[in-house]
DNA sequence: ATCGTAGGCGCC
DNA sequence: AAAGGGCGCCTACGAT
């Protein structure tokens, strides 16, 4: 059983063909209990629902969510609910309306008082996207109507697809996880203020008192790089171009400064020393300063939107820097009184699922010990951290170095993998779009430029292999880590556990310190399950590095 | 002024 | 050991 639900004056419900709405006050109490007593798949359009689930708390694992979907079957990270229903109706794209300005050319009122989600064209009517839906109780029933149909012709659209069975379960579990990032936006990350203040002041100085007080701070950072200089002069170290002709000047030829480059002469001169460590702390002192600790940490929590889908190949991305906090910082995460963190992340997912998406027997073989680059190197008969970089540079896409050199090793022992990874790139090439175990479509582009220049092309589509190649592991292992995810998520309600982060391969859950060890023991576990629900292949071997902690930082 | 792009760097 | 895939976010800068 389906139903669908939405939120404006009340809560609209449909349920097959019955439609009802509930106009009460606070509706959300109406529909905790309807969750409590049945275990329907909730369905609906998307962001604002999730929100307003997150926001409620309310313990759905079963759900729909339409926009998601959408995303998952054609590809692309946009999807306005107008394109959406148009695309399942059959409907043009380009007679799609638009919401008037100004109020010039809003739809006409013709609707009479029937409440009507569409338009006499079929397309849904703009002002009903834009929050009108939420008008009335009979609209509100009609639009989740609406939403049951759209999910409905979504679920007959994956029949026709290669492998229904497995493209509605990803369906499934992507909604899950859209739901859970909704949920991690609302709770956001626990974070020790007094911690993040003491490392700020340590790269960036005392928080300024003024814009003066600001350029002062600035320069005696700065000062500390300039003061290496041979001949004093004034360099904007924030210009990549000055910086590189400063280096020109003290003898370094240079390409470019980025800091793998630089990090090899480090030793050699006390002047990229500084300035890779001017570097460091700049990078906190303008992304992770005092302006992001005030923006978007509240009340002991970090918060930024999460979702579920937005990364090319399907990955999660979150704002606030919550994917990208320096290691330095991460101290900052820290549980709240009386709570722990479980801190998990998959082990070498990307060559498992590889194995897993691939059904190559061997590499599948090379996934039984925890370590499965030992046993790839000794069949190529090569050092580990070759065997490493030879299985990643197939999977990103490197052509040169000593990688391409066991590449052929590689195509050797391993050609069931290899091909499934020759072949997206190849797709690539040929602007063809991929698709990933999961049935994820993934969009590829044309030469925007048909200049006639033949390198630009053929780099162009060299380009486009590579990130072929990589878009279907990355976005197989998306799909695994999020139903590894809501896996989690769903045991952790029983323990009063939460997930407050994930990223790309790694979780984190905060729990009560009385139930950490059993909830480690789930989260470990979890991984076990989320294999059976989503690998192809029973035999490939995940792993997870699991421990209890109370900082993020508190590595074993 | 506002926008997009490039170089750079943080994380995976 | 080489510098390949993804993301968000910073500054600088040129185009609009």
């Amino acid at each position: 059983m389906s139903v669908a639900i939405a939120r404006g004056v009340g809560l609209g419900l449909a349920c097959g063909d019955d439609r009802w709405a509930i106009a009460t006050p606070d509706p959300l109490p109406v529909l905790a209990e309807l969750v409590a007593a049945s275990a329907p798949r909730w369905v609906w359009w998307g962001d604002e629902t999730t929100a307003l689930v997150a926001q409620a708390q309310i313990p759905i694992d079963r759900c729909w969510d339409v926009r998601t979907v959408h995303r998952m079957l054609f590809g692309g990270s946009r999807a306005p609910l107008g394109e959406v229903w148009a695309t399942l109706k059959g409907l043009r794209l380009d007679t799609l309306p638009r919401l008037g300005q100004l109020g010039l050319l809003d739809p006409p009122s013709d609707e009479g008082d029937r409440a009507e989600p569409t338009m006499p064209d079929g397309h849904l009517r703009p002002e009903w996207i834009d929050g009108g839906f939420g008008r009335t109780p009979d609209r509100l029933a009609a639009w989740a109507a609406c939403a049951l149909e759209a999910a409905s012709l979504q679920d007959q659209l994956i029949d026709g697809r290669g492998d229904p069975a497995r493209c509605r379960s990803t369906a499934r579990s992507e909604s899950a996880a859209e739901l859970l990032c909704a949920e991690m936006s609302a709770a956001g990350l626990p974070v020790d203020e007094r911690t993040a203040h003491g490392l700020i002041a340590d790269a960036a100085g005392p928080r300024p008192e003024s814009a003066e007080h600001d350029d002062r701070l600035r320069a005696a950072r700065d000062e500390v790089v300039l003061a290496r200089l041979e001949h004093r002069r004034e360099v904007n170290l924030r210009n990549p171009g000055e910086v590189k002709a400063m280096l020109e000047r003290q003898g370094f030829e240079l390409p470019d400064t980025r800091a793998w480059r630089l990090e090899k002469l480090r030793h050699t001169e006390p002047l990229i020393d500084a300035l890779l460590t001017w570097r460091k702390a700049e990078r906190i002192a303008t992304t992770y300063g005092y302006a992001w600790l005030d923006e978007h940490v509240r009340e002991g929590r970090l918060r930024g939107s999460w979702s579920s889908t937005d990364g090319a190949a399907g990955r999660m991305t979150a704002s606030a820097g919550l994917h990208n906090l320096p290691s330095v910082m991460r101290p900052i995460v820290t549980a709240e009184e009386g709570h722990l963190f479980v801190r998990a992340d998959l082990g070498q997912i990307e060559p498992r699922v590889l194995a897993a998406v691939s059904g190559d027997r061997m590499l599948i073989e090379a996934t039984r010990g925890d370590d499965l680059y030992l046993p790839i190197a000794q069949r190529l008969g090569v050092e580990r951290s070759v065997a490493k970089l030879a299985v990643l540079g197939a999977m990103y896409g490197a052509t040169t170095g000593e990688s391409a050199g066991a590449l052929a090793g590689l195509r050797k022992n391993y050609p069931v993998a290899m091909a499934l990874l020759e072949q997206a790139a190849e797709s690539g090439k040929r602007s063809e779009d991929v698709f990933t175990h999961g049935g994820r479509r993934v969009r590829m582009w044309a030469s925007h430029k048909q200049d006639g220049n033949l390198d630009r092309a053929v780099a162009a589509a060299a380009a486009r292999g590579r990130y072929a190649r990589n878009a279907v592991i990355q976005g197989a292992a998306a799909e695994y880590f999020k139903v590894w995810a809501i896996t989690v998520r769903r045991h952790s309600r029983a323990l009063g556990a939460v997930v407050v982060l994930c990223l790309h391969d790694e979780l984190l859950v905060h729990v009560p310190e009385a139930r950490a060890d059993e909830a480690a023991a789930m989260v470990t576990n979890a991984v076990v399950e989320a294999a059976h629900y989503w690998s192809p292949q029973a035999d490939v071997r995940f792993v997870a590095d699991t421990q209890v902690v109370k900082r993020w930082s508190d590595v074993a």
